[in-house]
RNA sequence: GCCCAUAUAGCUCAGCAGGUAGAGCACUUCCUUGGUAAGGAAGAGGUCACCGGUUCGAGUCCGGUUAUGGGCUCCA
């Protein structure tokens, strides 16, 4: 006679056990046709799940979370049915669902094509046509180890044995379809209505490489056609602001085959990049930071005193001379090191803020090379601080600061922190791990910042904080860091004395805030779309002559507007004003001064902005005035 | 690095059952001097990524290399 609480906090009474699809019949016939699955006292189940007991029940929706998600994990069984249909030669190994879709991955020698995504996608609509029935069943270990071995799987019994002793064996049965699951999944394949094969790609068995190489297939699937949709099309958008397209129209950048993973910055890439870079020297600049350069090009010595020789090496690009061996540079933590320790230091010197754009290579696999996000050049907006254990917190405090003015600058608003504490295999004592991981938490909450904590991802040298932004796509970008180092200074012997005249080892905080710049800048370029605010686009107003008589008004403009530094071209070209209004509008330019007969004879200039408004004629020093408006605005939106 | 795919004019792409390459835009020249997203005409432009093989003959088929794309792994 169970008593079934709903999250309502309403009771139901029922004469016997019930199933909770019953029970969702008994509160309404839509929840009943659009219910996925369920809980039982908070735990996910099967709709045909009995409740025999007192107990709060909760119905669960393809528009719930949890219910998005059960339909695409029954998805990804789906798509192994059809594969099995079609391929009964592969073996099924495992499908889980990840971020907007699912995949499955299957064994075997027949490679799987783009080309057939279509043929398999056709094989699941018409089995999801079907509606068959999704029946759980719990069995019996070794049954299922032999079923499956029987059926020539052999992935199957694999997982079955590392499944912990306790845990039920529980298959899923779908038409002439057994898979080995958790669950839960809905009822029947006609509740999958909205679903696409997206990519086909290589994965290993349990993503270690020496593992055999599985072949997965990706989908998404949604509630219903109309999200489905609205995915693709946000996938469509994305397409549209790619950086590496953007690069290529607006011409900012390229890369060829002789130089992978290293950028060709064009005049007006580097326009964007230096007003970036300038941007972030000034910010350190206030915050009380010291650049430097230091070499592009070390000897390897110091490389295998600073420990990356043997950890690193392979990611290291080396060169040779006069049979000494050097290697250029991974990262500029040895190099400022090595800055800090010229001259005695004192106490009173600390904190030392060393910054420098640092150039670094690393040469990453290939295959992980991806325009301006995954290079093997790139350049750090790094710094190290050299402190006492006791300036952690107030250094952490200022830098977390700096981040975000950066941020809001730059347009970014929703930030997102981590906190990684110390991991198994580490250097130093707790009790100085104690202190720092106090440390930066404090520091954060003395901010007033939410943050979530990632125990035992810290570096073995020290504990992190990590900041990532959410771009216009709700992407989430890692970029700034700040992290604590016990180990390096030691390594490479930096000292300072202190107060009682003792030599002390100081502790170093490695940070950035935008971490790479050519990623930063990637980032920028699709989360603007290439239409960059006027602070930082390459060319911030053309001015555009309707004819010949106006050329040289045209060239005063533009002449005057340099002389108030910004950035204006002219484009004085025998096209129509139409024409040069398209061009200059596919490049982003924010402003086009429009010069006619009539701002020639009224000593004006009709202003359009690049979004199409047109905001009339008015003097240059109007212009002048809104220019300026915008430009100490940077990325933000309203005044704070 | 691994798996799958791709590589044709500056860009976007077509070409195909193997017989020596095509469009639009861009570019150059000429005409046009035209008020807010493409005026007209003519012209130039390609060792079809690279190396090798099959073939009488290869952009087209096969193998390799490199790069790129999507994933995997990695990311100090």
């Amino acid at each position: 006679m169970p008593a079934i609480t709903l999250p309502d906090g309403s009771v139901k009474h029922f004469e016997q056990p019930v199933t909770l699809r019953e029970v969702a019949e008994s509160i309404g016939r839509k929840l009943a046709r659009d219910a996925v699955a369920g809980r039982i006292d908070g735990e996910l189940v099967d709709l045909s799940c009995t409740v025999d007991h007192d107990a709060a029940v909760e119905l669960i929706t393809a528009n719930d979370p949890e219910g998005l998600d059960v339909i695409r994990h029954s998805a990804a069984h789906l798509m192994a049915q059809a594969v099995k249909q079609l391929h009964p030669e592969l073996q099924v190994t495992i499908g889980p669902t990840v971020e907007n879709g699912f995949y499955y991955d299957f064994a075997g020698e027949t490679t799987l094509s783009e080309d057939e995504l279509e043929t398999i996608e056709q094989r699941m609509s018409e089995l999801a046509e079907a509606d068959q029935p999704i029946e759980r069943e719990v069995w019996d270990r070794e049954a299922a180890k032999r079923f499956f071995r029987e059926r020539g799987e052999t992935y199957k019994p694999e997982i079955i044995d590392e499944l912990p002793a306790g845990e039920t064996v529980s298959v899923y049965r779908q038409g002439d379809f057994v898979d080995l699951c958790r669950g839960p999944h809905v009822p029947s394949t006609g509740k999958l209505k909205a679903f696409k094969l997206t990519k086909v790609a290589g994965a290993y068995w349990r993503g270690d490489p020496s593992n055999e190489q599985l072949q997965r297939l990706y989908g998404t699937a949604w509630p219903d056609r109309k999200q489905l949709q609205a995915y693709l099309k946000r996938l469509e958008e994305a397409e549209r602001r790619d950086h590496r397209r953007l690069g290529r129209n607006l011409a900012l950048f390229h890369v060829q085959e002789e130089a992978p993973g290293m950028v060709f910055w064009h005049p007006r890439g580097w326009r964007l990049y230096l007003e970036v870079e300038g941007y972030i020297r000034e910010l350190m600049r206030e915050h009380g930071y010291q650049e430097i350069r230091t070499p592009l090009l070390v000897d390897r010595s110091l490389w295998e005193r600073s420990g990356h020789w043997a950890m690193f090496s392979e990611n290291m690009f080396t060169t040779e001379s006069e049979s000494r061996d050097y290697a250029v540079k991974p990262m500029n933590c040895p190099c400022h090191v090595e800055v800090f320790k010229q001259g005695l230091k004192s106490y009173r010197d600390l904190p030392l803020r060393l910054a420098e754009f640092g150039a670094c290579h690393r040469n990453e696999p290939s295959g992980t090379l991806h325009g301006l996000m995954r290079v093997r050049g790139f350049t750090q907006d790094d710094a190290h601080i050299f402190c006492t254990e006791e300036q952690i917190q107030q250094e952490v405090g200022a830098f977390i600061d700096s981040v975000y003015t950066a941020y809001r600058d730059f347009g970014f608003d929703d930030i997102v922190i981590a906190l990684s504490t110390r991991p198994e295999e580490r250097v130093g004592d707790d009790a100085v791990w104690d202190k720092a991981e106090a440390a930066l938490a404090q520091a954060l909450e003395g901010h007033g910042l939410a943050y979530t904590l990632q125990p035992g991802e810290g570096a073995f040298y020290g504990p992190k904080i990590e900041f990532s932004l959410r771009d216009c796509l709700e992407r989430v970008w890692q970029l700034g860091t700040i992290q604590v180092d016990f180990s390096m200074p030691g390594r490479l012997g930096a000292q300072f004395v202190d107060e009682d005249g003792e030599r002390r080892t100081p502790v170093m905080l490695h940070r950035a805030i935008l971490g790479s710049l050519e990623r930063f800048i990637g980032i920028l370029i699709e989360h603007y779309g290439g239409a960059m605010p006027p602070w930082l686009a390459p060319v911030q107003a053309v001015v555009l002559n309707i004819t010949d008589r106006q050329a040289d008004y045209a060239r005063e403009v533009e002449q005057a507007l340099k002389e108030r530094g910004f950035r204006a071209e002219a484009d004085l070209r025998n096209e129509k004003i139409g024409y040069k209004i398209r061009e200059h509008t596919l490049l982003k330019v924010p402003y086009m001064v429009v010069i006619g007969d009539r701002e020639l004879d009224s000593g004006t200039v009709a202003v359009r902005q690049r979004d199409g408004t047109d905001l009339g004629s008015m003097s240059l020093e109007d212009l002048a005035t809104r220019l300026h408006g915008d430009i100490s605005r940077r990325g933000r939106n309203t005044e704070d």
